[in-house]
DNA sequence: GTCGTTCTGTTATAATATAACTCGCTTGGC
DNA sequence: GCCAAGCGAGTTATATTATAACAGAACGAC
């Protein structure tokens, strides 16, 4: 079983260390929508994520939420979500590192596994003259819980 | 050198056999918005091409063009490049295969390329009891011509 | 013919995202 | 203390991407 609690005190943990060793400042409402993304490991769309903010009387338009994911991405703590247009923390406290997500199509749960080392890939682009900046894999299907339900 | 032209006329003889063998109907519309997506081996969104749609008196409003590429992915002649939100015609003639996608980020090309055989993401969904049914993988860069240019 | 199906046309609107400008606060220099 | 610079937040407006819902035309099955 899952502990979320110490899940989530461990990746607010990261995140305070590491904004303070990068001097980045994790205001009020960056705070929150992290905690807002750490309470399920699901990916919540910006606009889902700026109805909590607003119930609370914090941000209340758009470019709040998007400049606090917008920060938060580039600090690592949380990544996007392509096939979903939304965000989700990331479960793996900032080691650097290549995210690879397995995403429930029902109920939006998102595992997040380290990336298999690829090359393959790489090699390819190489021989194209194709210089990777970044990459996205994201698997879409059906969380174990969405598969008794069904 | 690229052979742009029987690469065109490939894919389009590819479309109306596939279409023809599997009982579906390449119209007008559908078979237009097909030709502007293989005029360059680039990602198109979905408004590009209703202005061109517009621009020669077929289609006129966003429906149009999403049912025909709705109706192009579902055929399998086109994708849909998640980071754009956008879409390229299929480089590969149907042959079912898992796309990988090198995309330019500044004029974006796309290099469609086979998947290489995965295994080990595979093995991690079956560990988590988590069933597969799509992937998406794309990486974005530096085309080559853009790497000479900057 | 007329019924059902499929495709197209159209209006309206939803969902996602950003531009541009304002203000207030901190902080560092003087 | 005062001011200027920088950053974050608030706000208005708007751009971009996508879909719902319904009307009409075309065509084949019967």
């Amino acid at each position: 079983m899952h502990d979320h609690a110490s899940c989530i005190r461990a990746a607010l943990a990261h995140a305070e260390s590491h904004c303070a060793r990068e001097g980045l400042q994790l205001t009020p409402v960056r705070l929150r929508v992290l905690e807002i993304l750490l309470e399920g490991h699901r990916a919540l769309g910006a606009y889902e994520i700026l109805d909590r903010l607003r119930d609370e009387g914090l941000g209340g338009q758009p470019p709040v939420v998007y400049r606090a994911l917008d920060f938060l991405l580039r600090a690592g703590l949380v990544h996007r979500i392509e096939t979903l247009n939304a965000f989700a923390a990331c479960a793996h406290a900032g080691k650097g590192h290549v995210p690879v997500f397995l995403i429930c199509r029902q109920c939006r749960h998102v595992i997040e596994t380290p990336a298999p080392a690829g090359g393959q890939l790489e090699r390819a682009a190489e021989g194209a003259g194709f210089a990777i900046e970044t990459t996205v894999r994201e698997a879409e299907g059906l969380c174990a819980d969405c598969r008794i339900a069904a």
